[in-house]
DNA sequence: AATATGTACCTTGTATAGCAAAGTATTAAA
DNA sequence: TTTAATACTTTGCTATACAAGGTACATATT
């Protein structure tokens, strides 16, 4: 069953999680899985089937690169890593998260109505 | 045209205009083309074509109502206010809110990969 | 050898948010 | 009467997240 909360979760997340990829991304090499923990740990929960199609993007974008890597336990993985693209795409993305929590702040603050 | 940043604020956004809705609402009441000289101010923009809709899904949740009042220049306006729906949900928002920008400060300071 | 389990990657269909563009209605000024 | 300004509304499109299911590989179990 899925709760309000989550529900508001969700919603408040949409186009925020291709920010919240290269900010992990700028930091280290990572495989899906891995990320998902890393949101996990975050509080950010995201399934796989948000997660693959929006590397695929990234990737498809220039921002991500990748290569396989065999694993000691279970199938390859696909390692990506940001691109000299992706980290002025991660710039931008933080001027505008910056930007964003400005505005939230101003619009909790100022509870003075525009005068028209 | 548009430019990357604005695409990149445009994406950043989804899901969180709901919040600041009624952030703006919580202090006054208001109707929507003051809301869009708010979030302007604020430096959200937004368009007609965005908020109208969103006004009328949230009053459709019960977390706004409205009242006419007649304008003296122009057409009658449309005034939105809060309801205590409206203010339970915007608690709930500003938990999935903090929760978000805590995520992010999350992860753009560890930068230590997850060990699997 | 065959089967089951765990790990990892991928795809399809659906719901929904934001946006561009165009439309309707009211008021007042030229 | 026409034009401009203000305000509310709708339609069609694109993009994002999610639920659900599928494919492939490696190892352990029978």
């Amino acid at each position: 069953m899925e709760t309000n909360a989550d529900n508001v979760r969700s919603q408040m997340r949409k186009g925020v999680l291709e920010y919240c990829i290269l900010c992990i991304l700028a930091g280290h090499e990572a495989y899906a899985s891995s990320i998902i923990e890393e949101l996990k740990a975050a509080n950010m929960i995201v399934v796989e089937g948000t997660l693959y199609p929006l590397l695929i993007r990234q990737k498809n974008q220039g921002l991500l690169s990748y290569r396989w890597e065999e694993s000691t336990q279970g199938p390859p993985r696909k390692y990506y890593c940001i691109t000299q693209k992706g980290r002025e795409q991660l710039a931008e993305m933080d001027a505008a998260w910056q930007d964003m929590v400005s505005a939230i702040a101003t619009l909790k603050g100022g509870n003075v109505p525009v005068q028209l």
